[in-house]
DNA sequence: TACTATACATGCATGCACGTATGTAAGTTA
DNA sequence: TAACTTACATACGTGCATGCATGTATAGTA
């Protein structure tokens, strides 16, 4: 979008430098994997958008594949730091998966939000490492609602039905979609989120408390 | 995947050959558009899969824009004939959504199942032609769906809360991502469409009725 | 059977985006 | 300040898919 711009007299040391262009570069990637998916992704444009030429980019990442596959990583990473960690702080798994619906409507307010299924729609079936990526990186999260419903069955809060992995697979499909849908209509996306994640689960509907 | 290969002797008429041609070389654009996308559909491919060269294609369809336009208004019909057209057998606008849910989800067992939201996801944003015509035939689902939560808010089927065209947007993400994070696992896709629905919608759960 | 039109195949030209090689400026160390 | 390295820009070559132009076979017509 803008230029850097070293603002006047600003002395950078060499790994500021190259730590700020990264980032920058990366912010960039995301913004436009998530608008225009990966063959649709023009390298000349991501480093316009960051204010550098291919050039940098290209000092700073092997090549196209690379970026995408760091942006992968760097989406997940932010991902379990602020939807994945919100099912420690529960007792319970139903009330696990609720916060994580929540969290993901919040989540996905930003802009990058829909990089994950932007690439997962293009490349699933490539065979294509950066699909290959996004695919495990689902599946992690698949894997981790699996067990959380799984716990909630034996606990008792998540009622019988579907297998663990089968309901797993809905749950995440609805919230996700629907929160795309949504596009970050706060405060409608987590009250909604949550709803349609009760839906899934077979849970019954919430006191409807308020957005945090 | 296989030449049509006029079998020995069969004698067609040009419009018989014509037509044949035609919606042979419509499916497999249908199938390549939902598994790679527009930018990733490669019309050598797709006159490959359904027996013929790129010059068939370009006989009978003006470019790549064309072929993809015309799949879409191909999918837009289907979709009405066999998920909108539920609509109209109900009273009950409540009633009318959750079919579409359950019905939207058996039309998606079949392998064109995501050319919508393959495209949509690809070019939204983007203005390009073939973008736009998605755009506008989920529009029109969109706003059938908003009409009939607006009547069951009348009616007092469906429970107050967000804008209609807001909770119109949450079902239809839901149960679009629900089914098509379940490919086509019959008969667990379409109890979990309803699941998806009746939450995101505020409907109480159902007795759990067996799948049609 | 000759002659035309339609259905389809084959070969070529263009454009576009990637990747790389080379050049220049900014920072680092002596 | 002189040498050296790192960060970035500019220019070029390559591959690939689209679209078009031309060639061939099959169907219709007199």
């Amino acid at each position: 979008m803008s230029a850097v711009a070293t603002a006047q007299g600003e002395r950078l040391t060499q790994p500021q430098r190259r730590a700020r262009s990264r980032s920058a570069l990366l912010e960039s990637a995301a913004r436009g994997l998530s608008r225009y998916g990966y063959s649709n992704l023009l390298l000349e444009r991501v480093a316009r958008d960051a204010g550098y030429t291919r050039g940098a980019l290209y000092h700073q990442f092997a090549n196209k594949e690379a970026l995408a596959l760091e942006v992968v990583s760097w989406v997940e990473e932010t991902w379990y730091s602020e939807v994945g960690r919100l099912a420690l702080n529960t007792s319970d798994a139903a009330e696990a998966l609720i916060a994580m619906a929540r969290g993901h409507a919040v989540y996905c307010r930003r802009d990058v939000a829909r990089v994950m299924m932007a690439l997962r729609v293009e490349l699933s079936g490539q065979d294509h490492p950066v699909g290959r990526a996004v695919e495990e990186a689902v599946g992690r999260v698949v894997a981790e609602c699996t067990r959380l419903i799984a716990a909630g069955r034996r606990s008792g809060s998540i009622p019988p039905g579907p297998s663990p992995r089968l309901l797993a697979l809905a749950y995440l499909g609805a919230v996700e979609g629907l929160v795309i849908n949504l596009a970050a209509k706060a405060p409608f996306d987590e009250l909604l989120a949550e709803r349609g994640a009760r839906g899934v689960l077979g849970l019954p509907p919430s006191p409807e408390k308020k957005a945090s």
